[in-house]
RNA sequence: GUAGAUAUAGCUCAGCUGGUUAGAGCGUCGGAUUGUGAUUCCGAAGGUCGUGGGUUCGAGCCCCAUUAUUUACCCCA
């Protein structure tokens, strides 16, 4: 005998959890419907050539590929693995092997096969197109806290439009499904990968500007010693690192933040991009003023942080992260504008901006702020209780006509002591049992007992049904 | 990929400097006037101590290997 198990990084989810998870869904779907968004799913199998090159090396290596069909072995006397697959490719390395034994992999995340799925259907989408996407998603990552090898995203993006009311609308998605799952101690970060690019300016061009942003995106983490002392190593000089901290030490509200930011950038010299002076603080500035005038009113948990980098390359614009406080977890949602998503599939040109919010996160930070409320076990409402033979066979009209009714019901399978079935009922968590035995068929009534109270009641049979629909 | 930790009953874990038949709680099953749960009492079942070597008179405990799990780093939801 085989002791079972599962794959690393992945988990059974038992029916407390499935209802708890449900939940969350229900509460990011709701949102995103009410902003307008439209369902999309698309396969968990893609191309590889779809997925690779799109996430970093990084990312490639953490793709889970598939196998393609067939028997590898058969020709291995022959000293071939596959018709495609020569002596020398074997010699070259898995690098040139597995594209030839493995063409599909598992999905990765949701915005590459939506930019996928926007290229082939360009001609029939109507821009701005809005879609949301929740589904699962796969990286060979090795496992850890708030980590796994396969997790739900739930993406909302919109492309075909430059409009900063879309920004605006991410926070005030990010605010509504937070506060409706009851996490009120969040921040949202926000950022503008031109404010990035206007500080690598403002430190003279030196250096590597990759190195710098993946450097201070971990400011909050390791500190500015842990920063510096990266930066040092990527060669950056130590006066340039004083100014960087200087920029990134603005102090303020929002507006006092690109006020300083500002002032920071010119006294620096850095040459302007925009009409009003640089474009990351200018459409900062906007996203702001749109969020007042669409009534946000949490502006204590927006936080714009200089030092927020984010590591997808593809982000071109203001970048989302949103972080619950007083939890030992990574970030539950993040996104961010991008300018040419569609143009790895011949499709360029096409801008949109969007965001994810990682639920397996989410239900993590509510399990440890102990903020589930329901537990039920089991949808079951009634019991019907099973005496034997005859009683049993009474009993299924009662339980048609309450599952008619919409009351989720069961009837005991088996005719057990009657003590086993409220113990099967009370370990369930159902909450009424309907006792119809040999003496209730009698007298024509049934005995309803609330568990919780312990309280009983005796109805005629007939009047059950609206009794318990009240 | 790098570094550390852990592995004993279905679950969570004890098990002293190596020493006879390896324990507890929870759970499961049975019983306490055979038509009443969660509380209480009694009882039972259930483990070749992850796997394979080694040291020793003797290994759950020490050593080596291996596999799995887990935490941190890298990166990320």
């Amino acid at each position: 005998m085989q002791k079972p198990s599962i794959p690393q990084g992945t988990r059974d989810f038992g029916p407390a959890q499935v209802a708890r998870r449900q939940h969350i869904f229900n509460v990011i779907r709701r949102t995103f419907e009410q902003f307008g968004y439209a369902p999309l799913e698309t396969p968990t199998l893609e191309n590889l050539s779809v997925l690779t090159g799109k996430y970093g090396d990084e990312g490639d290596q953490l793709l889970f590929k598939v196998l393609n069909s067939g028997n590898f072995l058969q020709n291995e006397r022959r000293g071939v693995i596959t018709p495609n697959v020569t002596a020398e490719d074997l010699d070259a390395g898995p690098k040139v092997v597995l594209p030839k034994i493995a063409e599909k992999g598992l999905r990765y995340d949701l915005t590459v096969p939506f930019a996928r799925y926007v290229a082939m259907n360009r001609g029939t989408l109507t821009f701005p197109f809005r879609r949301y996407q929740m589904q699962p998603v796969w990286r060979a990552d090795r496992p850890q806290r708030g980590r796994y090898r396969e997790f739900y995203q739930c993406d909302a993006d919109v492309v075909g439009t430059d409009s900063l009311l879309c920004e605006a609308e991410i926070v005030l998605m990010m605010a509504q499904v937070l506060n409706g799952l009851g996490l009120h101690d969040f921040t949202i970060k926000i950022n503008h990968r031109g404010v990035l690019r206007n500080i690598f300016q403002a430190l003279g061009g030196a250096g590597n500007e990759n190195d710098l942003f993946v450097a201070i995106d971990k400011l909050d983490k390791i500190g500015r010693e842990g920063v510096s002392k990266e930066l040092l190593e990527k060669g950056f000089a130590a006066s340039v690192i004083d100014t960087l901290f200087e920029l990134l030490g603005v102090e303020g509200d929002y507006a006092e933040k690109l006020q300083r930011l500002l002032a920071g950038f010119a006294t620096a010299g850095v040459e302007s991009d925009h009409d009003r002076g640089y474009r990351g603080l200018a459409e900062l500035a906007d996203v702001h003023d749109l969020l007042v005038a669409s009534g946000f009113r949490q502006f204590e948990r927006l936080e714009f942080d200089p030092a927020l980098a984010r590591g997808l390359s593809y982000y071109t614009g203001c970048i989302f992260e949103v972080k619950i406080n007083n939890v030992a977890m990574g970030s539950v949602s993040g996104g961010g504008r991008y300018d040419n998503l569609t143009g790895a599939f011949g499709l360029p040109g096409v801008s949109g901006v969007g965001f994810s919010f990682g639920v397996d996160r989410l239900y993590d930070c509510l399990e440890s702020l102990d903020l589930f409320t329901e537990t039920a076990e089991t949808p079951t409402r009634c019991l019907l209780t099973h005496f034997d033979k005859e009683s049993g066979l009474a009993a299924l009209p009662l339980l048609a006509q309450l599952r008619a009714a919409n009351i989720p019901s069961e009837l005991y399978p088996d005719a057990s002591k009657l003590q086993k079935q409220f113990k099967y009922a009370d370990a369930k968590g159902i909450p009424l049992v309907l006792i119809l035995g040999p003496e209730e068929l009698a007298a024509g009534v049934v005995k309803i007992k609330i568990l919780k109270t312990g309280e009983e009641k005796v109805l005629p049979i007939g009047e059950v049904v609206s009794a318990l629909t009240v």
